[in-house]
RNA sequence: GGGGCUGUAGCUCAGCUGGUUAGAGUGCCGGUCUGUCACACCGGAGGUCGCGGGUUCGAUCCCCGUCAGCCCCGCCA
């Protein structure tokens, strides 16, 4: 392999096959960066060691054409060592050349020449075989093996099994749009692509296979982002007569085992936040708790106040609510416009800024306050504090993505990472708009046990056994623990307004297995792509997707999707609407 | 579904207030060159200015539409 010769292999007789990376001919003088998937090697053509008809061929083949070499590796001359390269000790004395697999100009430089950019990210895209031969990205596929391997490693060394479950599936009517697959053979009828694994993998619990995982891939047709693809990987986990507990420790030794493979350690344990703490303190259910920044209630303060846009928020039962910004008092005018821009777009009205200056409060709420209201609310001298007056609905969202402005202007999000278990979340959330309860997580999640007796007269308190893993304000994983008792089952169907029949239809082959003797079980599945990305150190979760998808969802090397013959469609009993 | 940015040579980009022959670097082709490693030097070829329409004497440039890529909101149990 190229990239693995050292000073020590001088003298060796090799054969060798590689892409050209790049070459410099000298005139009587040749030489090649020979490139495989281990690394580079400098293979030279000298008269004194290489055929005339080999220096000649060596000369005119193309770059990223595939060439055979013979020679012998030996050790360069003193003045003519790379210390650059892993292998800049030695090079391949070549004696003979075979242009094996000879390429045009390549669309996309592999190897980037003086001056040169990468290509934009479309072309890399449509020619993927060429940009995955840079070693960045070829880096990031090694990882992600190294990753894969490492998941299976630890998991079967804890008991787990692996175990696939299908592809083909049925329609879930909740959740993410499903993309669908129509049946041939039953006329009108459709598969799914399914969305996770989650009624197998109950199913492989209520089967006796105490210890199941996967590495599946899950499917979802919905828009995409940079951290988010239609299909994707996840790490999925399942395990009989666990509780939270035992998730936690058992995930945080696999999250230690990943991050090992790119040689970074983690905590022995990670630390624990209820949802509730979550969304008081920072505003959101995942925090990024490499910086302080907490949230803080002003409502007390200010209710007395004489102050019209306080006073109505207070009244409609709203608090007032904001952040210290350690000195923040520097920032200019418009700077705070900024920020109160992006708290505008996540939906309050506007943000009341006052600052810290010789010992008092500025600003127009200011003189509505009590004498050392500054002391009391800790602002300290320097410092800009930014309040929004409204519902916690409204005020979260704004002063956590203020919190993450602030946290990028100050430069503060550059600490340790931070790994956060988020617990306790609520069973359901109410839709704003149609008042109807939905699940937070998925319908199978089990109430806390201490919460069950509310769940019809004050579902929206009922907490789950559900559990995310946070990674500097990045969710990595989420799960459960599941509902084993056909009973609590239908009460949480019943609290969502899924009728019996409705329940029977959808999930019937689960509620089945629930009657047929369950365990108590629970698990989690992780986001192996996001790992991935941030192992990899990558932007986007293209550069560790071999052949990822565009923002609309097409793959620009074959082109797909694509329109299909009618006969094709008839077949399959579908007509297309235009 | 909505908003923003981008689209000019194989690649990365520049192109003034709308004006004659659209430039640069790199790559490619030809030549010189015996220790280079982003080799160096000399010469050359290379353009549907994404696509369609409009305004104008004249459009890469202004307007409308459309396609594609990226980022964000909605969406993602």
């Amino acid at each position: 392999m190229c990239g693995g010769f050292r000073a020590a292999d001088a003298g060796t007789r090799v054969r060798l096959g590689g892409w050209i990376h790049r070459s410099r001919d000298l005139g009587g003088l040749l030489f090649l960066d020979l490139r495989d998937r281990s690394g580079l090697v400098q293979i030279s053509f000298d008269p004194r060691w290489a055929a005339p008809e080999a220096i000649a061929s060596a000369s005119s083949a193309g770059a990223e054409s595939v060439v055979l070499i013979e020679g012998e590796v030996a050790l360069r001359p003193p003045e003519g060592r790379n210390p650059e390269m892993p292998t800049g000790e030695v090079e391949v004395r070549a004696t003979s050349i075979s242009v094996v697999g000879p390429a045009e100009t390549p669309a996309i430089p592999v190897s980037l020449g003086k001056g040169e950019k990468l290509a934009s990210e479309e072309l890399r895209l449509r020619y993927r075989h060429l940009d995955l031969r840079r070693p960045e990205l070829r880096d990031n596929m090694i990882l992600r093996h190294e990753l894969y391997q490492a998941t299976r490693r630890y998991l079967d060394e804890h008991g787990f099994l692996e175990i696939e479950t299908p592809i083909l599936t049925k329609p879930t009517p909740e959740g993410a749009r499903d993309y669908l697959v129509p049946s041939r053979v039953h006329k009108g009828e459709f598969y799914a692509l399914p969305q996770s694994p989650q009624i197998y993998k109950q199913l492989l619990m209520v089967a006796g296979f105490d210890r199941y995982f996967q590495i599946a891939r899950c499917f979802r047709d919905e828009d995409l982002r940079a951290d988010r693809q239609p299909e994707f990987t996840q790490i999925d986990i399942e395990a009989s007569f666990i509780e939270p507990e035992d998730v936690y420790r058992l995930t945080e030794g696999l999250i230690a085992a990943l991050f090992r493979v790119a040689g970074l350690s983690v905590p022995e344990t990670f630390n624990r936040m209820t949802y509730a703490d979550a969304m008081e303190t920072y505003g959101c259910d995942r925090p990024d708790l490499r910086y302080d920044l907490k949230i803080f209630d002003a409502t007390e303060m200010v209710r007395a106040a004489e102050f019209g846009i306080t006073r109505s928020a207070i009244e409609a039962g709203g608090r007032v609510r904001g952040l210290r910004i350690p000195g923040g008092a520097s920032f200019s005018r418009k700077q705070v416009d900024e920020l109160e821009a992006i708290a505008k777009s996540a939906g309050v009205a506007g943000l009341l800024r006052t600052k810290r200056l010789s010992g008092a409060l500025d600003g127009p709420l200011a003189k509505h306050l009590p004498a050392g209201a500054a002391d009391s609310l800790a602002i300290a001298e320097g410092d800009l504090c930014l309040l929004a007056a409204a519902p916690d609905a409204t005020a979260n969202p704004a002063l956590d993505r203020v919190r993450q402005e602030v946290a990028s202007r100050l430069g503060l999000a550059g600490g340790a990472n931070s790994f956060v278990w988020i617990t306790d979340f609520p069973l359901f959330i109410r839709d704003g708009a149609s008042g109807a309860l939905g699940s937070v997580h998925h319908p199978f999640t089990s109430p806390h046990r201490d919460d069950l007796a509310r769940m019809e007269q004050d579902p929206e308190n009922v907490r789950a056994l559900a559990y995310d893993l946070v990674l500097n304000g990045t969710e990595l994983g989420g799960g459960s623990i599941r509902i084993s008792d056909p009973r609590v089952q239908s009460r949480v169907f019943s609290a969502l307004g899924i009728s019996e029949s409705d329940a029977q239809e959808r999930f019937g082959f689960l509620l089945e297995g629930l009657r047929s003797g369950a365990p108590p079980h629970g698990g989690i599945a992780f986001g192996f792509d996001r790992i991935a990305m941030m192992l990899a150190g990558a932007q986007s979760l293209r550069d560790v997707i071999a052949f990822p998808k565009t923002t609309a969802a097409r793959a620009l090397f074959e082109g797909a999707p694509s329109a299909v013959a009618d006969a094709d469609l008839a077949e399959l009993h579908i007509r297309s609407a235009n």
